[in-house]
Parts: structure tokens; C-alpha cells; sequence
DNA sequence: TTATCATATGATAAAGTTATCATATCATAA
DNA sequence: TTATGATATGATAACTTTATCATATGATAA
């Protein structure tokens, strides 16, 4: 049923460390585990275990590269995806405090 | 911080309740709560509670009506949502045996 | 007013998710 | 092959969210 994937989807973009590496990689494109590491300042295994959630939504891919692997933004549906709530905050939620800080 | 929108949004979109009373404004058009009630099956309190976190977020309004609250979906924000979520399922997902069911 | 229909709120046990250990596997070069 | 650098997996305590009681508030008509 269509309903329990989009509860995966939005479940799996509901969460901080996720959201910071879709945000590193939107910004500084396809890169390798250890350089999201380094970039984001979080824990390789988090960043194992979240991409890998990402990557069951396919949200990023990836491809093997010597003994790493290049994960890539699935630009497709992401880009659109931000650009829609950048435009539902602006449009609905500018003047509401609960997202002002 | 933009980022803590877009996780308060993505949480509230991800639970099945709440799904299920975006799908039921999304296909019958505003409702009053006990109508939600009625068409979705859940309980009032539950409708109630829910309703009132997608209105934190938005992702529907609502005009008293005598005793009732006319609630109404934010169209503009969720049919496009809907819209690019259903896109990247028939896109990426179509094979995936973790959708098929 | 007060009664009543309609909806919202508060509290909290149960259910689900995340963070983070230790450990395993994988790809390659020596 | 074995060593090593890179990444993934498993387990589970800590944390967060949800479901669902009972109860409160709101709007209106009588």
C-alpha cells in the first residue's frame, strides 16, 4: 500500500543526522563515507547506519570506488522536495514562532 | 535553524494517522472533525490530537462553522508533496520488494 | 443560565526510534 | 595469504512518539 511507503519516507527524512548528511551532500555533491564523516562531525557507524536508511529509500546511491564508496544525492527527489518546504515555510510560516529560532 | 523545520515537518508527516487524514481531506474535500471521525475510522481524540499537529505545521487550516471546526488541507504544500512522492516511488522504488505490499 | 453537541487537552503506559558500543565484512595492496 | 584502510552490521540502553484513557473547554440553542 502507497500510504506505508510515503510513512517510510517521511519516517526517514525525519531525522537530525539524516538531514545533515542530505544537506552535506546537496552542497558539496557525491562523496565517501569517511569525507561525510569529516564534513558532518559525525560518527562513522551513525553515518554507515543512516545511509544506509537512506539508501533503502533511495533518497542517495552509491558506487564502489577502490575500497570506498561514493555515495550521491538523489537529486531527483530531493532537490524539489526542499525547495517545496523551503516554500511551504516561507509562504505559511513566517511569522510563526514555534520555527523562529 | 531551517533544518529543525524540516525535521518537525517530515515527523508530522510521517505517522499513519495523520496520513490517513491528510488522504481523506486530500480525496472528500474539508471536513468537520466528527466527519473525519466517521470517515476514517479513528477516534475523536485521536483525529483531534492529530489535527492539531498538522495545524502547528500548516499542513491544514480550519474555519469555525457554527460548533464545528471546518479543517481544510494546505493544498498548495501537500498535493505537490504527495505529487513528487508518488514520482520517485513509480521512479526508483517500483522493483523494490520492501514497497510491494 | 443550563444542556448538549462538538472539539480540545492532559497524563502516561506502551510502542517505536536513535545513539553508540563492539565487532564483522569488504576491497585492495603488499 | 595477510595486513590495512574503509565501511557495514548487531545489540541494546536511552530517548522519543504514540495511543488512549479521563476530563476540560467551546459554541450554540432552548
Amino acid at each position: 500500500m502507497i500510504k506505508e511507503s510515503y510513512k517510510r519516507f517521511f519516517r526517514t527524512l525525519a531525522n537530525e543526522k539524516r538531514l545533515i548528511i542530505i544537506h552535506f551532500l546537496a552542497r558539496r555533491g557525491p562523496h565517501n563515507v569517511s569525507s561525510i564523516v569529516q564534513g558532518t562531525r559525525l560518527e562513522q557507524t551513525a553515518v554507515s547506519h543512516n545511509l544506509k536508511r537512506l539508501l533503502a529509500c533511495h533518497f542517495v546511491f552509491f558506487r564502489q570506488h577502490g575500497k570506498k564508496r561514493i555515495y550521491t544525492l538523489n537529486t531527483k527527489t530531493i532537490k524539489p522536495l526542499l525547495t517545496l518546504m523551503d516554500s511551504h515555510v516561507n509562504r505559511f510560516c513566517t511569522r510563526c514562532h514555534i520555527n523562529n529560532k
